[in-house]
DNA sequence: TATGAATGAGACTTCATTCAT
DNA sequence: TATGAATGAAGTCTCATTCAT
């Protein structure tokens, strides 16, 4: 039971797909090394490709970038989920998907160089999977928040605290769970004043 | 409040001053327009010094980044120490500072960019008196905090929540005073659990 | 009228040779809209075939331009040698031999663009059954002819106003005709002056 | 007398002028060589200066190479009206003027290579200076040129001829002197046939 | 000392040709 | 044998930094 192909895509592609592979795997290690500005042959090289079997894969090195970005994206968000579902209750499912997805958050330079592009991208499906999965843990505890907590302000909560992840990951590790607990108590259903309205999205 | 000079500093400072403040002042504006990536050139060229002046006040692109993150910094953190001052209590100080530090984060595109330089950088004399702010803060609203809270907690969430402003400052101003909200409310006393402790500082 | 083809060539050439006829349709086509600089991968993609079969064929990309060339300038010549056929007289042979030519000549950019190449190449056959055609109308229009000239001198006052064609075919057409006129005026018996001579070819 | 520069032109420039004559002049070497397709870096280094310094003075490749080609182009104008002006008679000089001109067409690759965009880029003041050459030339020869010839038609018959110099240069050198010949005699006055109307541009 | 021209290492990208499948 | 993926040497252009004037 492989994941479905279009029936009408071409075959033989046995290490055309190695080698695409091989390329978004070096660049993700080379990203999350050096960041986007690295040599885009830095990536061929460990890939064990030509610079020409890159660019046929990714004609632009932003492409490259973006798939990388997404597939990380995916994996990181993956793993806060499977941490939320076997938690014993709701907020504590809540709970486990932020620590999870905290405690990676770091490792995954690409997704924290490009969050802006990430955040306002609606090609990328990733940020919907996470926002699914972040709508259903609200749901869950519903009874537990304070109310008018949208899932906007749960997913906002969550890269916000992965920035302080970021910053602290060297010198404080661990630092940010003080944040996340203080966040959290915010959240819980027995602060009685109402939170202030969201501005709708200023265009488009 | 100017900066001291040492006593036997040669004369003839009056142009090289006025260059140094063309420099930064030019600066300044182009960083916040373009971002650490701009050409040095654009910058000489706005200050109306040629790039060996410019090069001899700053010999690395970087240490005229550093000069305006650190007055850029100076002139924000004391904007929203202005704002504490003026509150009526000290919870309306600390919020007041929070809102007023938040509000103009997204136009300090510098700041931004380099906060995690910023936040390891012992040489950054701002974040210092930043945290003295915050401190005195923090010890006014002592009895409306729950214990544990840290002037190091404070400080983090501000650059936390400033992440978060900067996604949303574009597509939905002001959401993320609904963060700050629940932040502040997981702040107060009234919340029984202790926070976790904070891990020491790595040694270097 | 096909190539003869050795008498022990191997069989199953029927999709080789429709392949191959592919190809230099394809390229016809994409040489006259792109000129040479194409991609090779575009011909092939056009043609239906994969980049090995086109290198089989034509194991340089010059032998493949060669071959459109040669095909393109036969067409071209045939076109221009019916013009002649049906005139009234050898003076309207001749005309209308150069104004047919002339017409087509902007369409055909492999040959405009690699004129130089036609004109100087010995295996290029294509080249030598124009000189015939032309060598004929010459011997028609003998006596109409001023004394001396040549066939040569017909065939290279062709190319000549074939790039004068070239030049104004989009911004003044038909403004070749002017020249031709000119130039066939000069070409009448009636100019008393012989003309100078051609020193002759110099050996490679 | 030196050429005026403008007043506010910015001065200082010694080396700067002497490195944009060098690089002009191996620019036009390298580009009667090898044709426009030569590497920019080969120019950079006959020049004996480094990229940058190229691409500050031409910030595209084609800015280096339309430079060139106006100062060819102007010279080569000037060498054929250099001719013309001694001419004992008005015939005289349009012969001489053509003769000149054609001679020195061979060498002048860039302009060959690139007469479709002289011929139509309104910035080469080159091609109008050639104009009025011709304009003049034609005007003092009225009387000795066929009814209706105009200065367009002499233009186009210098580019003409000037293709077929470029083919013959090699293989038979002076066979255009031939082709010229003819052409003008087809000019002469004697010819009692008006020529056919030239067709007006077709757009702008 | 101030100027801005010069430097040149590299960045991204293309494409004729080869070769594994 | 046909396919199209792989190759990698070029090619154009940028920009932090140095240096002659």
């Amino acid at each position: 039971m492989a994941v479905a192909e279009p029936e009408n895509a071409p075959r033989r592609r046995a290490d055309a797909i190695r080698n695409q592979e091989a390329i978004v795997e070096a660049a993700t290690e080379v990203l999350a090394e050096q960041g986007t500005a690295v040599d885009v042959r830095e990536i061929a090289r460990r890939s064990g490709v030509g610079m020409g079997t890159l660019y046929r894969h990714f004609p632009k090195k932003e492409d490259l970038i973006r798939t990388v970005l997404r597939q990380d994206f995916s994996k990181w968000a993956e793993s806060a989920r499977q941490a939320a579902i076997g938690a014993e209750d709701p907020w504590a499912a809540l709970t486990g998907f932020y620590e999870q997805a905290l405690t990676g958050y770091a490792r995954h330079r690409v997704i924290v160089e490009n969050f802006a592009l990430t955040w306002s991208d609606p090609d990328l499906e990733g940020i919907q999977q996470l926002r699914l999965v972040i709508e259903e843990l609200r749901a869950g505890a519903a009874d537990l928040l304070r109310p008018g907590v949208t899932t906007e302000d749960l997913l906002l909560l969550l890269v916000s605290l992965g920035h302080a992840v970021q910053l602290t990951d060297e010198c404080r590790p661990l630092m940010w769970n003080r944040l996340l607990r203080i966040s959290l108590d915010g959240l819980r259903a027995d602060h009685g004043e109402p939170l202030p309205v969201a501005h709708r999205s200023r265009s488009k």
